[in-house]
DNA sequence: GGCGGCTATTGGTTAGACCATACTTCCACC
DNA sequence: GGTGGAAGTATGGTCTAACCAATAGCCGCC
């Protein structure tokens, strides 16, 4: 396990005539490390579940500090490249990036970006979510229909019982998204689903037939997947996002 | 500009009996201190272009070393809601995250993660680039039509020189999610070219043909764009995208 | 044979120091 | 009086050396 090599160009040499020209020296020490080892990871020469060398041998190798290092490692994590654990044994062990923590970052963009507005979010989940119906027509199994129809069920218990969320409905789309059987759409779609909901529950407060309404939706879906009848399901997925769109629509022109 | 506070429960402290079964204290400080920040983000009480008290002034107000307060700063960094810089007057700037780093972030996931495949990423790509043609064709203006025919114009002109480049291609199908006009999509849609480039490039090679047909129709969707014709405009980038899908999908098989 | 404590490994944090960089101010020279 | 450069200063980047905290694994005791 000797793969990292010192690095390179940072050590703001202080080289005066001789070895002309050579190092701009630009960058951070601890992002040279990173671009390192996200490379080694890119190539192949480091894979998932293995463990870096311990932050002291990694000191060595690269020829800095630890301070250094650890910042490295905190970037890499923070990429969701690497997780650390701490303890004997311990260390930075290569992680596959989790959706979930892509999602994170997706999410805040969303969120935070002043340029990107709810309408757009909205519509970009529509693009999205429109765009798997075919998809999800065709690849569906029986049982993934079933566990759709049993989170209907669930929903309109939930109605009746006075404790529908919209968490539930959320969890609907989510679990739609997941029947593509297409880990990239899923992981662009998580992230829309939590800035959608904080949106939507004050609209649900302000329309709480609406939560039937959906289920009822969701429903006529399912049973559009289960007919495999694609321009059914892209209608009535239309019909049930469109409502919720101009919802958003409605309170960021009221906000107006 | 006192906002943070001291960094509560990690201080790790020896507490015996006193205080009884109160402070867990998981986290790292690290962590903490960027939960805080991001929250007083995401609240808006620290907006974009702010700058943040100096790392020295941090330390005071968090309570903690120097190192802690750097290692925070690079998680936030890496996920792009500050930009340092150097110098005087240097310092942490709050930034709007910008398309380019979380495009990175979900980039590091298609190519990385195992379990996505080039099949799932250009089946992806398609459900977008195709869900974005009703928007083109809707919002586009008559200037984004000529730029995009400017471009086509380019694309023959290099053809015809011998220079015509996969970059070129890209570049077409980015400018045209850039005409939706929607800051989200340009976003999901910005990471999907960079590792399709890399798969594309040896197939060019294969077929060298492929660009003279492909600019040729990238002209046929702009027609059908300029007229409005949105079944015609779907119908040309669908036949586009799944002639290049049909050869990722051939490629990845050949390595099988 | 099982259980509890010891030990080694490793990340987490601290303190203080020094260097490199970039803005500011001011002075000297033209 | 204006302009260019030199000194000053604030700030991030890095290093060193040390100690604390968590954990896995071993060893000895019961």
């Amino acid at each position: 396990m000797n793969r990292p090599g010192p690095v390179p160009a940072t050590n703001t040499a202080h080289r005066d005539t001789d070895d002309l020209f050579n190092p701009v020296s630009l960058a951070r020490a601890s992002q040279a490390i990173v671009d390192q080892i996200r490379e080694l990871i890119q190539d192949g020469q480091l894979t998932a579940g293995e463990r870096l060398p311990s932050e002291r041998d990694l000191c060595d190798r690269f020829g800095v500090s630890r301070v250094t290092v650890r910042e490295a490692l905190r970037i890499l994590e923070a990429g969701g490249l690497v997780t650390v654990k701490v303890g004997a044994r311990g260390g930075a062990y290569i992680t596959t990036p989790s959706s979930d923590r892509i999602g994170r970052g997706i999410e805040d963009y969303l969120t935070m970006s002043p340029s990107i507005t709810a309408v757009e979010v909205t519509e970009a989940r529509l693009v999205l979510e429109l765009g798997i119906v075919p998809i999800v027509c065709e690849r569906a199994t029986e049982a993934d229909i079933a566990g759709l129809l049993a989170m209907c069920d669930e929903a309109d218990a939930a109605i009746a019982a006075g404790t529908y969320t919209m968490e539930m409905s959320a969890d609907f789309h989510i679990t739609v998204a997941r029947l593509a059987h297409n880990g990239a759409i899923e992981m662009l779609l998580g992230p829309f689903h939590r800035p959608m909901l904080t949106s939507l529950k004050a609209a649900r407060e302000a329309a709480p037939a609406m939560g039937k309404v959906g289920v009822k939706e969701h429903r006529r879906f399912v049973h559009a997947v289960r007919d495999r009848d694609v321009p059914k399901a892209t209608e009535v997925m239309k019909a049930h996002l469109e409502r919720t769109a101009s919802r958003v629509q409605q309170r960021s022109k009221a906000k107006t």
